[in-house]
Order: structure tokens, then C-alpha cells, then sequence
DNA sequence: GACTAAATTTCGGTA
DNA sequence: TACCGAAGTTTAGTC
């Protein structure tokens, strides 16, 4: 990894063009030739960038830069598309290398996995009598989140989301159409669970007959903590 | 903005929980508060961050962290939620802080917009007597890309994407269905046009009886160019 | 400020 | 490998 603290204008051509004009920036050149240009502020995105797999190659600026007063042109190359981003360089105030060796990875918990395993463990939240039928139950266009019965035996496919947004209803929407299609599971009854319902998608789900349920992922927990003592 | 690379863990609790094992990677601190933490690869993204408002607080390390070999704990915690990200530092291998200044930012050119353009100035593309109506055409939820008609006068709503997905039939369809409601209107055919369609997202497109068109984007930018000519 | 749609999205899982 | 859905998405624009 290098990171080279420069004042530079930046030139990217390939999905989109765009062009940075001259400043300060920071840039990190990661060691698979992949290069950030962070500015000071912003958040995780960089102003610009090329993402792996690419390489760089340094060339001598023409006459017209060197007029302007470019010391050294960077151009770093996609390799597998004709995407391209030119660093012009004025003039570096830091540079310096370091060896970070392989880092071991992020581990992760608490997802919209875990909301689903919940509400599987404690499918009773959608009301009385109400029994799993399977998690990632397969359709033609994919999986449902959860599929359920009712007291009554009457289907009820679930779909879960962290945020419940316009989205979520059109995914469960275009389950439900194909699922009612299906003798066995007909009729279908859908149920948008999410811990924030949207109002835009709420008014939406249930001008299309699928109930909203907010989940509490805290007291789930708590409950399922509860479950695993008894 | 202050740079740092440092042997560290990092803790992340907030709309999950993660934690980043022992490793040296890159710690950017931003001047409103906020950091990223980078190792030697992977796209833009960082293994972990927390986005502004935030701000960070040196803490002392306990007996336990220091028995560890803990030198320094940072503690980033946001202004506004409860999110919180604590990284421990083992030992700084570099430390330095650079002056950026503002950015001017980014200038960009060439995304869906101008596609819409294009496919406005030629709107025969969608078929020979086509005539252009209006480019975002406002209806109740929304604007549409471009409504036309075609020879025999029947609207047709077009929704441009420079990728299409099962997203973008999804919002065709719902202003479609909206606008086959208006008598002036109906009724309305759909275009679904974009410089690349997905198989699935033309499956449902031509379920729901939208056309699907692919834009040739250097073509289309070719022929205008021929047409400023004369 | 809330919400929607786009992104040079990136990332992970699965067929 | 391609495709699809999720993301601590972020970002930009509109209402």
C-alpha cells in the first residue's frame, strides 16, 4: 500500500466521464494496482477511483502539461474493460509505503439472516395458531423469505426486510402473483415484515391485500434467549 | 485529515455488530470526525467506517487491554444515532496529518440523462411516425422519461435505465398502470429502453406487454453529432 | 426533512 | 462464471 498525499487533477473516462479539478487530495494505491482519491470529507466513497483488477503506468507528461506544470502523469488501466483514470500530478507533499500483509476479514452479525431465523423460531408473531412451513421457500423467480400456515391451513408467504421500502412490497407482490397461481399453496395471503415500515410502502402493501407487521429485533432476541433457557 | 497505519482491531456496534481481527491496515481520519479503515485491497469500500456526524475520543486502555498490549483506544461514536466504533491500537507504524483544503469536487458527464436526450432527439428509433410528446412527462407518482405517440397516435410511456433490471419494469409498470387510468391518455404502451436488459427484467417486461429496446449509445451520440453537422 | 431513484455502486451467495 | 438480492449501502434530486 503507498499513499501519496499530492496536489493533482484527476481524469476518469469509461462508464461515465468525469474530471477532478486541481487540489490536495490524498491517494491510495493499494497493492492489486487498484487507486482511491480521497478528499477530506465525504464519507466512505472516494471522489474517484479504479477498482481492481487494473495497473498503473507512469508516463512523462507532453509539452502542454509540463507548460502547466504537471510533474508526473499517472494512467491507470482496467484490464478486462477500456475504462481509464489519469492522475496529473503538480506536486507531492507526502509518499510512503507500507507492507500490510493479508488482512483477516470482517466478521459480521446481526442481518436481515438473523431477523429471518427469529421470525422462523417464533412464527407465532403473525398470530395464533401460525405454523412454519420453510425458510427460502423456492419459487420459479426465487426464494420466499418464509412460507407459513395459518390456523386455518391457508398459505402465508412472508417477506422480510431490515428497512420495509417500496421495493420489499413489489418483490412479495410478484411472489404472491406467482405462488397464487400454484393449486396447492392457493390461496396465498402476503405479509410484509420488516423493523421500519415505510408509510409510501405500507400504503402500497395494503392497498394490495398484504398485511404489515413491524418487527421488534430487540425483544425477538430477548425472546429467543428466553426460548433457548426452557 | 490525518493518516495513520497502525497494527489494530477494530469493533463495530450498530445496525450490526462486526469486528475486525488484529491485523496493520490504513486508518484515514477525516476532518469532520468520521474514519475509514482500509486494508491492502478490495474495492473503495473500507473493511469498516463510521460516516459523519461523528466524532472521536482517545480512551485509556483498561488493565485487560493494556495486558493484551493495547497502546491506544479510539472510540468513534455518531452524533446522532448509537452507533459506535472502537479501534484498538497495538502499535502505529505511521502518523502524519496533511492540510487538504476544500475539494472542488467532481464534474460529471455522460449518465442516464444524456441517454434521454439522445433517444428524445431520436425518437424514430422507437419506430418509423413516432413523435416525441414531452421528456418527463409528470404524472401523480412520478415523472415519466419521455412520452410519445406513435404513427397512429397512441401514447407510449418510455422509461430509459443505462442497465435494465427487474427495478426499472417495476416503475414502468406502475406509472403505466397509472396513466392507463387517464382517458387522454389511453391507452398507453411501454417501452422499456436501456443500453443493456437483463434477461430477467425483459422476461417480465414482455410478460406485462412492454417493449423492450437496447440503445447503442455510441450510435446514438454518432448520429447526433451528424445531426449538429446539417 | 422525508422520500425516491441512481450508482463508475460493492459484496456475497447460488445456480 | 453469470445472475440476483442485500448493503451499516452512499449520493443526488425532488417534493
Amino acid at each position: 500500500m503507498r499513499i501519496v498525499v499530492a496536489d493533482c487533477s484527476v481524469d476518469y473516462a469509461g462508464r461515465l466521464s468525469a474530471h477532478l479539478p486541481r487540489a490536495t487530495r490524498v491517494l491510495m494505491l493499494k497493492s492489486d494496482g487498484s487507486i482511491l482519491v480521497h478528499s477530506d470529507g465525504g464519507s466512505y466513497k472516494p471522489l474517484n477511483w479504479m477498482s481492481p483488477p487494473c495497473s498503473l503506468a507512469q508516463l512523462e507528461p507532453d509539452n502542454e502539461q509540463q507548460a502547466d506544470g504537471v510533474a508526473e502523469v499517472w494512467q491507470v488501466t482496467h484490464a478486462k474493460t477500456a475504462d481509464r483514470l489519469v492522475v496529473s500530478i503538480f506536486g507531492i507533499e507526502h509518499d510512503s509505503s507500507h507492507d500490510l500483509g493479508v488482512d483477516p476479514g470482517l466478521i459480521k452479525d446481526g442481518v436481515e439472516a438473523h431477523l429471518q431465523e427469529l421470525l422462523a423460531d417464533q412464527i407465532e408473531l403473525l398470530g395464533d395458531g401460525h405454523e412454519l412451513v420453510r425458510r427460502e421457500y423456492m419459487t420459479a423467480i426465487g426464494p420466499v423469505d418464509i412460507l407459513a400456515r395459518d390456523s386455518s391451513g391457508a398459505s402465508v408467504a412472508i417477506e422480510i426486510k431490515r428497512r420495509g421500502e417500496i421495493d420489499g412490497v413489489e418483490q412479495l407482490t410478484r411472489y404472491l402473483e406467482l405462488m397464487n397461481r400454484d393449486p396447492r399453496l392457493a390461496p396465498v395471503q402476503g405479509v410484509f415484515a420488516a423493523q421500519e415500515i415505510k408509510p409510501q410502502a405500507r400504503t402500497l402493501a395494503e392497498d394490495r391485500g398484504i398485511r404489515c407487521l413491524v418487527l421488534d429485533y430487540d425483544a425477538m432476541r430477548g425472546m429467543q434467549n428466553l426460548n433457548t433457557l426452557f
